[in-house]
DNA sequence: GGGATATAGTTAACATGTTAGCAATGACGA
DNA sequence: TCGTCATTGCTAACATGTTAACTATATCCC
């Protein structure tokens, strides 16, 4: 189904797999009103609270402004709370609320199941390469692969 | 590196991959002034052309709305032409330009070069892997996975 | 022919992604 | 202790993603 490596998007081809596995899980997040950003937050905060936007953004793959809008709508919607650090004035703390911890156990089962769902459909075995081959790509988080030299650079 | 599979956001772990790869593309892409998306649709466009807007919605994964405002920046940039369909009014031919024919033949090189330094680094081997794995995923493509039941709904 | 329905593309409203740059704070050395 | 630099988080400006709804045109079927 996919073109020929040689000729591929394999960024494209990646964002179309992505796809195909978040639509699946979109009706549930749009049932509890919340977005696939919001969830990739209250997923890893629940059990990891509290945390820094820094460390956020790092678990979570946000850029910092992208972070500062979402964690601003989460907070108008009592999803999360900020805490200032006493010891660090320009450093924060983000909490889960009630409702969020709710939240959370309410829709992890559903997410739980309908990952089992999915495993069902495309195989267990497949679902495992996947995750083989993810960790053996791996290496390239902070590897230092060359970038090609772009003409009218300083170089010559 | 990854979490265990029975734990993990598969949707972010695929999100992750895919920066890791495109970060490697992105200077390229900076330096002819196109984003990915204008890229997405540039080098499918350059050997498949005309192609009607929802063509390439389909091929390269945009949403119909989210298009309209990329190829509306592309024309005022002179990256496309438009042409209406005579026999059916509602439909519209996208074409490349001088500009950005010279732009994709410029840039494809670089991409490709790109793609080899990429490959040395993780290993051939690896990135064959993941396209057997991604078109082993194919079948979800279109593929009825049950959707789980959703508390409140109309069931009983 | 004419009304119901379907399709292609668009606009609107809002959330997020990307880049550049700013403001406040803290660390550090002359 | 002052100036310099690094760090954290933020704002601004713009491009894109997502959902709903709209316009124009085409098709169907009575």
């Amino acid at each position: 189904m996919s073109t020929k490596p040689s000729q591929a998007n394999l960024p494209l081809l990646l964002l179309q797999m992505r796809e195909e596995f978040i639509a699946r899980f979109r009706p549930i997040l749009n049932h509890f009103n919340v977005t696939e950003q919001q969830w990739r937050i209250l997923r890893v905060l629940r059990f990891n609270e509290p945390m820094e936007p820094r460390e956020i953004c790092e678990t979570c793959l946000f850029l910092s402004p992208s972070l500062a809008g979402v964690l601003a709508r989460m907070e108008a919607d009592g999803l999360v709370r900020k805490e200032k650090v006493e010891s660090d004035l320009r450093r924060v703390l983000v909490y889960t609320t009630d409702k969020s911890k709710r939240l959370v156990d309410d829709a992890m089962p559903l997410i739980s199941e309908q990952y089992r769902l999915l495993e069902d459909f495309v195989g267990a075995d497949v679902l495992a390469d996947l995750y083989r081959v993810l960790d053996r790509l791996s290496v390239l988080h902070g590897g230092d692969v060359p970038l090609v030299a772009l003409p009218g650079s300083s170089d010559s």
